[in-house]
DNA sequence: CTGCCTGCAAAACTTTTGCAATGCG
DNA sequence: CGCATTGCAAAAGTTTTGCAGGCAG
């Protein structure tokens, strides 16, 4: 099952890193591989809270960071103020486009991107770590 | 002159939207079109009060958002909690490399973007406002 | 003159930090 | 047991907002 390998992959990363294994991170973890399209911190924060976790925000910000450094989630900046993750695990590379009318964030997947990026990276003499492709615009429900 | 080039698009810009054209709005632009590459709203409020401006934060986010709107100025979200702007007069699309190490952001231009970009936005019949391609990484200063 | 725009200060919001308590290794 | 991690609350930092006064049209 998908999600004890996500586990399993967190488990690892933590003691090849010699940091703990404590149960408030499997809790986020949990919750995040559970949510269906993109979240925000506090939006998890929330769903915990009202599981009766006591996992506090100090954790999920800690745990989020963690979970994006082993590549269980992806962590984006889009217009606005605040950072958006979803998950990452068994998914490959794919951009969004941010519908300015509804705030909707439709994903495409175009391979040509990864072509792109490493020929200017080469040309740069820049080793890519990460990188994201944002069109802003409108949905087809936004467009009058 | 490029600067009074700018001045007329914003003044135009201004009367065509019933906005009022005032001697605060026109500072911040100066400043804008004065600033050579990234820049924050707090440092362009910084350069303004050191210049004896009376020109209030306030001010600077409101007219900063009528200059992203009227196309003078680019409005980037990088890794960061912050906004960070540059000059888009005058300027062609480019897009950045942002290094993880020391925060350079470096720009680079790449035409078949846009076509990429058309072929999306055709393809879900999504209307582009705009759109970023960010890359991050290390640069040659920063790789070990 | 009307009401948009400004400056100031406070508020709002996300994210980070300090610290004492907890519990993993 | 030692110390990384946690919860809580406060702090930090950017951006937004409310309000009284000022100035463009």
């Amino acid at each position: 099952m998908n999600k004890d390998k996500a586990k399993e992959q967190l488990e690892e990363y933590l003691k090849s890193h010699n940091y703990r294994v404590t149960k408030e991170r499997f809790e986020v973890l949990n919750a995040a591989m559970n949510y269906n399209g993109h979240f925000e911190a506090d939006e998890l924060f929330a769903i915990l809270k009202s599981k009766k976790s006591k996992v506090s925000r100090a954790t999920i910000y800690n745990t989020l960071e963690v979970l994006v450094n082993c590549g269980l989630i992806f962590k984006h900046r889009f217009n606005d103020n605040l950072s958006r993750y979803e998950k990452a695990f068994g998914r490959s590379r794919h951009d969004h486009l941010i519908c300015l009318g509804c705030g909707d964030i439709i994903e495409f997947v175009f391979p040509q991107i990864e072509v792109i990026q490493k020929d200017i990276c080469k040309k740069q003499n820049f080793v890519p770590q990460n990188s994201t492709f944002q069109i802003f615009g409108y949905c087809k429900k936004c467009q009058k």
